[in-house]
DNA sequence: GCCGTTTTCGGCCCGACTGTTTTCAGTCG
């Protein structure tokens, strides 16, 4: 049994004790030992099942056993029992907006309602509405969350299928018959959330790479096999294809599944004209007099096609040919262009990780600065940190800059903007800082106009250097609030406010259908992995991916300046 | 269930908002 697997059950066990209506805090013990299980520095399930976790804080008694027994037997007989109360599909529900443990057991105790299906059938046939502490809008807002879930059903978060994609295509091009090997599809454009993973290999010998294929440990189910395709599900109920093509038709076929539709019906438009038929497997000719192009790669494709190479990441037919055309294509920023980043959470609020250790694994990553900017008091359920505990932590960051070696720390916060656009702190704590990320955390749902003033008026304070998470949309699971996102790029470039490229999975905010027009107008963007833990950092590929997306090059995006020049960046505003 | 003792229980995470109530429970950040 991984870590993982662990975390997850005590994960469980704290919702379920909680339907049950147990003790709070015994709940609360659960569900922080699974924060501790994940993000521990060691090897906690050798050291459980050796009997050797006493003295770390959090895990008292109950908890040391629970953690022997899964990583001895592999199973945890207090779980299996719990869990054989409640159907499996109980935990779906709680991924509606707007139910609790205590909603949800009302639901499932008087109604017998143990899934999302369920749910839906009493919401719309009136039960649920006459259960006490339901009434219309409560019912509304269910059925609207639950249609936001299925229309998004099958999708998956980049950051959920990243690892496994990497996995899995290592493994593929070890294959000693398989010449090329890509991930095409939304993956390869760098979409934020994507359906499947479409593995593409070049091969003279397709049985053998997918007989290989199907045996590969990510796959749990095999759903097709023949002898140039397959399809499988990996964990989660992700689906996987892998189809086998010559050397010859591979770059046709690699830019025929990458897509996008449109992307490819304007190329295939644009190759008509020039008297060539273009499929996935090739170039035929339909007009007389006209030579077939010799294409080894996508880039002799694009050539053919009188084409700059376009970055996977910009085939959206939304200018990428015509720029491809004229040669105005940006060269895409990358990811060893960053030096450092911004927006970070240590455990003096609710990250998992010292300030040391967050400084530690940047510097590991080969970034020269870190900026620190944990939650402002507002965030109380974050362990926001109040002025005293703020000037305690900046001179921490002065301390330990002058000890670290080849990392450079910034003392910044993330201080929440609160709902008539004030900030959590005053200038005057603002000032001593060397940035200040702004950010809402409460009040989402106000009308677009207010929201959109609330936010500019935080732009406008010279002391905040960049706004974070634009939208405070989390992917596949909730909507962005409703603001007038022009608006506030135009109020960022008015007052030289930088806008943040939020990198953690869940949010990949501001969204890349927006950042060329920022660039564009002169914003700058910081890729901030708000990262709350060590691999937190590790977001900074989504952000490079989704930069690239938005169009975006290393001189638009401030963390790719040396320190010197990013230290000067971050005064401008305010001539700090 | 954990912690820290004034060693064997009592304290542990606040505040806004929403929708349901008719004074507040539940959810969320």
């Amino acid at each position: 049994m991984t870590r993982e697997d662990a975390a997850t059950i005590f994960e469980r066990i704290a919702t379920l004790l909680e339907l049950k209506g147990e003790n709070p805090f015994k709940t609360r013990a659960y569900r922080s030992g699974a924060e501790i299980v994940e993000s521990f520095s060691g090897d906690i399930m050798k050291l459980a099942a050796e009997n050797q976790l006493a003295g770390i804080k959090g895990l008292g008694e109950a908890l040391r056993d629970k953690l022997h027994e899964m990583a001895t037997t592999g199973r945890l007989e207090f779980y299996e029992k719990l869990k054989a109360e409640f159907p499996d599909t109980l935990f779906e529900l709680f991924d509606i907006q707007g139910l609790g443990p205590k909603k949800v057991a009302a639901l499932y105790g008087q109604l017998g309602v143990g899934s999302v299906a369920d749910l839906k059938r009493v919401c719309e046939d009136g039960t649920a509405a006459a259960l006490s502490g339901f009434g219309e809008k409560t019912v509304k807002k269910i059925l609207e969350s639950i249609a936001f879930h299925e229309q998004h059903a099958s999708e998956f978060r980049l950051d959920q299928v990243y690892p496994l994609a990497q996995t899995m295509l290592e493994a593929l091009r070890e294959h000693p018959n398989a010449s090329r090997v890509e991930v095409c599809g939304s993956f390869r454009r760098g979409k934020e959330t994507v359906h499947d993973l479409d593995f593409l290999v070049a091969t003279k010998k397709p049985e053998e790479v997918i007989a290989a294929f199907v045996k590969l440990p990510e796959v749990v189910d095999v759903i097709t096999q023949g002898p140039t395709k397959a399809s499988v599900h990996i964990k989660d109920g992700i689906q996987c294809d892998l189809r086998a093509v010559s050397s010859a038709e591979f770059p046709f076929a690699l830019a025929y599944f990458t897509g996008s539709k449109e992307h490819n019906v304007a190329i295939r438009g644009r190759a008509l004209q020039q008297g060539l038929s273009l499929n996935e497997y090739g170039f035929t000719i339909t007009k007389e007099g006209v030579e077939a192009p010799e294409v080894h790669d996508e880039r002799d494709l694009y050539r053919a096609l009188g084409l700059d190479f376009i970055e996977p990441e910009l085939r959206e037919n939304t200018g990428e040919i015509d720029a491809a055309e004229h040669g105005r294509l940006p060269r895409l920023i990358e990811l060893e262009n960053l030096r450092g980043t911004f927006h970070n959470h240590t455990t003096a609020s609710d990250g998992r990780a010292t300030l040391r250790q967050m400084a530690e694994a940047a510097h590991d990553l080969g970034l020269q600065y870190l900026g620190i900017s944990d939650h402002s008091k507002s965030s109380f359920q974050a362990n926001g940190l109040d002025e005293k505990r703020l000037l305690a932590q900046i001179a921490e960051i002065r301390e330990l800059n002058a000890e670290l070696d080849g990392l450079h720390l910034f003392a910044g916060c993330e201080v929440d903007i609160l709902k008539d656009g004030s900030l959590d702190f005053s200038d005057e704590i603002l000032s001593q800082l060397d940035y200040a990320v702004a950010s809402v955390h409460n009040v989402f749902n106000l009308p677009e106009a207010e929201m959109t003033k609330r936010i500019i008026r935080a732009i406008e304070n010279p002391h905040i250097t960049m706004l974070g998470h634009l939208t405070g949309r989390l992917l596949l699971q909730r909507p962005a609030y409703a603001v007038n996102i022009p608006a506030i790029i135009e109020a960022a470039a008015a007052n030289g406010t930088i806008i943040e490229l939020n990198c953690s999975g869940w949010r990949l905010d501001m969204d890349w259908r927006w950042w060329r027009m920022a660039r564009d107008k002169g914003v700058k963007c910081s890729i901030n992995p708000d990262a709350h833990s060590t691999e937190g950092l590790q977001a900074l590929i989504y952000g490079i991916k989704v930069a690239r997306k938005g169009w975006l090059r290393r001189e638009d995006v401030i963390n790719c300046l040396p320190l010197d020049e990013v230290k000067k960046a971050l005064g401008r505003k305010t001539g700090r």
